[in-house]
RNA sequence: GAGCGUGUAGCUCAGCUGGUAGAGCACUUGACUUUUAAUCAGGGGGCCCAGGGUUCGAAUCCCUGCACGCUCACCA
C-alpha cells in the first residue's frame, strides 16, 4: 500500500526518531508482563475504590484510548482492558517525556502499582512506562469502528484490533477444529495426512485448479477432495483415519463460497451411514459445547437445537411433503422431469430420474431445514462413490445434513465393490466427454485397483469446517471465519 | 459469468437541479484534571478510485476500466 502523503505517520515516524534519540528502542526484543487484565481483576476483584496497593506488577497491551492529557490510558491485551493512570505530577520527567510521545496503537508495557479508583475502575499507576512496538499507522475510529468490508479482509489484522467479534470468530474457529479433532482422536482415529497434488482430478463433482510441476514436466490438479487417497488408507489395512485441510474448487465466490476451504474427511471400517450420522452429531455437538457450553444456539433469528437427535428424513419424503409429489412412484426419466416442470422446477429436458428429483429437492425443501436435519437416501445418479441402498436399487446410502438451510456435511456407506465402482466412473468419464465440466474425465484406475484388492465395509463423512464454524460463530459470511479470504489483487 | 449498488481526510460519513470540498473521531497547539466515546478553545490535513468525454466550469452529468458488496448462475 503506498501512501502518497500522510501527516499523521509523518508525526509517529517522528515521534519514533526522538525516542530514539532518548535512547530508548521502540522495539525492543523482550518485556515479560507477570499478569494479564484477567488476571489483574481476578486478585483484585475485592479491592474496594480510591485504594492502591504496594504490589509492582507488569502489564502489556495496545494503547486504545488516552485521556486527560495522557493522565488515563486504555491498553488492551488478550483478554481486555487495563486502564493505566499516569499520575503527571508525580512521574519523573524522562517517564512524561516518553508519555507524550505515545499514540493510540502503540504497545506498551507498564510497570506499576495496583489501584482502585474514585469511580471504581482498576488501574495500574504507571511508574515505568516500555514502548514495546511504536505503531506508525493511525487505527480506525473507536467509536464506528471498520465497516469498510475490503479493508477488513484486506488488512484482517486491522480488523482484529478494532473488532472484536472478528477475532473471537478466529478464535473460536481454532476452538471448533480442536474439538472435531480431539472429537475423532478420542475415538482411536488416526489423523493422516494426503497428496494435495493430484495427478488425476477425483473425489467429488468440482472444477479443479490446474498447476504444473516443471521438473516432472506434468499437470496437476489442486485436490478437490481427498477421498480416493484415504479409502486406499483403509485398503491398506487402517481402521479408522481422518484429515482435515485445504481443497480448491474453481468455482465462484459469495458468501457460502471460498475457492479454497476447509474439509474434514473421515473413513472408518465396518461402519455404515447410521454409525456416520451418530458421528457427525457428536462432532456437532462437542463442538458447539466447546465454543458456547450449551447445546441451544441462536444463529441469524432463529433457535438452532443441537440438544435433540437430528431429525432424519429420506430426500423423496421431504419433497412429498413440500410438493405432494411422490416421486418414488415415478418409474421414466421423461415423468419425473415432467413433474419437476410442474413444479416449476427448472430441469434440463435431458436429465434423468435422478437430476430432477435432487433439484426439486434443492428448490423447494432444502431452504426449511433450519433445524439440523439429515437427508437421506440421494438418486444413484450422482453419487458415483456410494453403496447401493440396500432397500431401493435407484438410491444410494448417503445422506447430508442441513443446518439453517445449507448442507453441512456429505456421508455415504462407501462403495466398495470394485466391478461396480468402475462401471460408475467409466460413467463419469462419459458424462465429461460430454461436456459435464465437473464429472472426472479420468478413470483414477489406481484407485479402482485398491478396491480389487479388497476394501472392506467403511463408512465415510466429509464435513464442510468453514461452514460449521459460521454456524457456531453466527457469522453470515464466510469470509468472515476465514482469515484471509480470496480477494482479487488489486 | 450476468444484473444492481458503492468508492470523498488515517477512520466513519455529509456534499441538493454542475460554481474546484465539510462534520465527528484521530492528529496538532493551548487550557483543564479521577477520566472511561473525558471536556473546552484554536490549527493543520484531500490525485473527491483511475482514464476519457460534455461544459466557460465536474466530487457532482456521460462513457470505459478497476476494486468491493448484494442478488442470481455454478457449487460445499
Amino acid at each position: 500500500m503506498v501512501e502518497i502523503t500522510n501527516e499523521q505517520r509523518d508525526i509517529r515516524i517522528e515521534k519514533e526518531k526522538e525516542l530514539e534519540r532518548m535512547g530508548i528502542n521502540p522495539y525492543p526484543h523482550i518485556y515479560r508482563p507477570t499478569h494479564t487484565s484477567s488476571l489483574l481483576n481476578e486478585e483484585n476483584k475485592d479491592l474496594p475504590n480510591d485504594t492502591e496497593k504496594e504490589e509492582l506488577v507488569k502489564v502489556a497491551g495496545r494503547i486504545r484510548a488516552i485521556r486527560n492529557s495522557g493522565m488515563f490510558m486504555d491498553i488492551y491485551d488478550k483478554d481486555g482492558k487495563i486502564q493505566i493512570f499516569s499520575s503527571l505530577q508525580h512521574l519523573p520527567e524522562e517517564e512524561l517525556k516518553v508519555l507524550s510521545l505515545l499514540d493510540i496503537g502503540d504497545i506498551i508495557g507498564i510497570e506499576g502499582t495496583i489501584k482502585r479508583t474514585k469511580r471504581g475502575e482498576l488501574s495500574v499507576v504507571s511508574q515505568k512506562i516500555t514502548v514495546l512496538a511504536k505503531s506508525l499507522q493511525v487505527l480506525p475510529e473507536k467509536y464506528h469502528g471498520l465497516t469498510d468490508v475490503e479493508m477488513k479482509y484486506r488488512q484482517r489484522y486491522v480488523d482484529m484490533i478494532v473488532n472484536k467479534e472478528t477475532i473471537e470468530s478466529l478464535i473460536n474457529r481454532s476452538k471448533i477444529m480442536t474439538s472435531v479433532r480431539q472429537t475423532f482422536l478420542d475415538k482411536g482415529l488416526l489423523e493422516v495426512e494426503t497428496p494435495i497434488l493430484h495427478p488425476i482430478k477425483g473425489g467429488a463433482t468440482a472444477k479443479p485448479f490446474v498447476t504444473h510441476h516443471n521438473a516432472l514436466d506434468a499437470d496437476l490438479f489442486l485436490r478437490v477432495a481427498p477421498e480416493l487417497y484415504l479409502k486406499r488408507l483403509i485398503v491398506g489395512g487402517m481402521e479408522g483415519v481422518f484429515e482435515m485441510g485445504r481443497v480448491f474448487r474453481n468455482e465462484g465466490i459469495d458468501t457460502r463460497h471460498n475457492p479454497e476451504f476447509t474439509i474434514l474427511e473421515v473413513y472408518w471400517k465396518y461402519k455404515d451411514y447410521y454409525d456416520m450420522m451418530d458421528l457427525f452429531e457428536e462432532v456437532v455437538r462437542n463442538a458447539c459445547l466447546a465454543t458456547h457450553g450449551t447445546l441451544k444456539i441462536e444463529f441469524d433469528g432463529h433457535e438452532i437445537d443441537f440438544e435433540k437427535p437430528f431429525e432424519r428424513r429420506s430426500m423423496d419424503s421431504l419433497v412429498k411433503e413440500h410438493t405432494g409429489v411422490d416421486f418414488l412412484a415415478i418409474k421414466t426419466d421423461k415423468d419425473a422431469v415432467e413433474a419437476a416442470h410442474r413444479l416449476g422446477v427448472k430441469v434440463e429436458g435431458d436429465q434423468n430420474w435422478g437430476q430432477a428429483l435432487v433439484s426439486v429437492f434443492e428448490e423447494k425443501c432444502e431452504g426449511y431445514l433450519i433445524q439440523p436435519t439429515h437427508v437421506m437416501n440421494h438418486p444413484i445418479s450422482n453419487s458415483p462413490l456410494t453403496k447401493t441402498n440396500r432397500e431401493d436399487d435407484r438410491l444410494v446410502e448417503r445422506f447430508e445434513t442441513y443446518i439453517n438451510g445449507w448442507e453441512m456435511c456429505n456421508a455415504y456407506t462407501e462403495l466398495t465393490n470394485p466391478i461396480d465402482q468402475r462401471a460408475r466412473l467409466e460413467d463419469q468419464v462419459r458424462q465429461a466427454k460430454e461436456g459435464n465440466e465437473e464429472a472426472d474425465g479420468i478413470l483414477d484406475e489406481d484407485f479402482v485397483t485398491a478396491l480389487e484388492y479388497g476394501l472392506p465395509p467403511t463408512g465415510g463423512l466429509g464435513i464442510g469446517i468453514d461452514r460449521l464454524v459460521m454456524i457456531l460463530t453466527g457469522n453470515l459470511s464466510i469470509r468472515d471465519v476465514i482469515a484471509f479470504p480470496t480477494l482479487r489483487q488489486k
